[in-house]
DNA sequence: CGCAAGGGCGCACGGCGTGCGCTACGGTGA
DNA sequence: TCACCGTAGCGCACGCCGTGCGCCCTTGCG
């Protein structure tokens, strides 16, 4: 990592192309990716990204206006990686369905952007958001709703998605940085939970009850509220009377 | 603001009473909660809390173990806000709407939440989120839930509410950060957006709509997801056939 | 072959969180 | 009454951070 002997001659001196500027957005945004992943939000500092660039910290700004804007590029990456799948056989509820776990998984892989989300949000203009989001609105309007209840039902199943994508990349956040397994953070917590819970009789109860997998216990959760909002969802669409 | 006179004589000099040892970690949460409402989360340094509260920033650090922890506190203050009506006439779904609005209501009051949220998610221990979640927990028990199930509706709506308000709080902060209300924000805005969504057909249709007043647009956005999540958590308690 | 454009960088500024060790105050036992 | 000691408050300093400025060098163009 650190640089080679100073003295280069004419000869050996790394010629660059102009048409590869040696920094590019994309490259900046990759590499701020995979710093994210690796090491989460606090270890992102311009120095560091432009360290495993080979560049200066500074150099950095004649691609990318500041850090915030940097993140924007960088979330909207992410939502790039979400798969919107077609309608097969009228069955809306499993492309929903399968649509919402990709978003959940996309959030749970890149779990520090649980706290970029709450200073960007949604409502910027990024190209894989709008496209994201167009494909949706037209999941839910083949499904048979109009196109104003379709935004609404988008939100609703998009705010639940965010709901516990948020909280559980936030605990997996902390369970890294203790460094063990999540099995093993749940199992040293225990008894301080067993004892903070003592005089709420409810929580103590779901704390004592023995709780198997941690992770398929999340996403049998994550299942369960999603289903429940389809069914409300559902509802609106066959009337029942 | 400024220091007086650095000359005091042994007379004049002000006598520290140690029963009120003018910090107090109450205090320093209290400060910090007025300063995080009134100017947002990246104006909350140590140094300029303390000089709120006529102290230097290191001397803090005598209530409080460090940064994250005194968030932690201020957030548990913010969820000590919320409030958990009983069931009245057997109206669980009244009960669990009024509380989701009351803590929809406590997280916008303090839209800086939003981006915290991410960090300590729901997971640690502050003493108003146990009480606030044992009587949510009791409120389902109450509805008719077994205990288990119980604990996924109160996670599924409590997902949906935090979903839908940390969205909301971001778009608040943008909003906030421009110095206009959200109206003139949202009119200054249109052109982009209308220009942005061009290439997608559904997108633009939305947002050429004409849009009513927005903040009652949010609400109904936010009781609309909320009632079909109740209406799927409802057909769970009565099983139709 | 000279020149303008612009990418990369060294430097510096002001601000951040926070560890360390000193000071002085006030309650306590002799 | 007085010496003592636990502890709140603070000044200083360290190593980070984001980023504006102005210089230099490369490069493609006329």
């Amino acid at each position: 990592m650190a640089a080679e002997e100073p003295v280069v001659s004419v000869w050996t001196r790394p010629r660059r192309r102009r048409e590869q500027p040696a920094l590019s957005r994309a490259q900046i945004v990759a590499a701020a990716l995979e710093l994210l992943d690796a090491e989460g939000l606090e270890a992102l500092s311009m120095r560091t990204l432009g360290a495993r660039l080979d560049a200066a910290a500074t150099s950095l700004y004649r691609h990318v206006a500041n850090k915030d804007e940097l993140l924007e590029l960088v979330v909207d990456e992410v939502y790039g990686q979400i798969e919107v799948p077609e309608i097969r056989d009228g069955d809306w509820r499993r492309a929903v369905t399968a649509c919402a776990a990709s978003t959940r998984a996309a959030l749970l892989r890149h779990a520090w952007i649980a706290s970029v989300l709450g200073q960007t949000g949604l409502a910027y203009l990024g190209p894989n958001v709008m496209r994201l989001n167009e494909r949706m609105l037209a999941l839910f309007e083949t499904a048979g709703f109009r196109p104003a209840e379709a935004d609404r039902a988008l939100g609703a199943v998009m705010a639940y998605v965010i709901g516990t994508a948020t909280t559980e990349a936030a605990w997996l956040t902390t369970v890294a940085r203790s460094g063990r397994t999540e099995q093993e953070w749940i199992d040293r917590l225990r008894p301080a939970l067993r004892e903070a819970t003592k005089p709420y009789p409810r929580l103590h109860a779901l704390a004592t009850a023995e709780g198997g997998d941690a992770e398929t216990s999340r996403g049998d959760g994550f299942a369960y509220g999603l289903e429940r909002m389809l069914d409300g969802l559902t509802a609106r669409l066959t009337p029942t009377e």
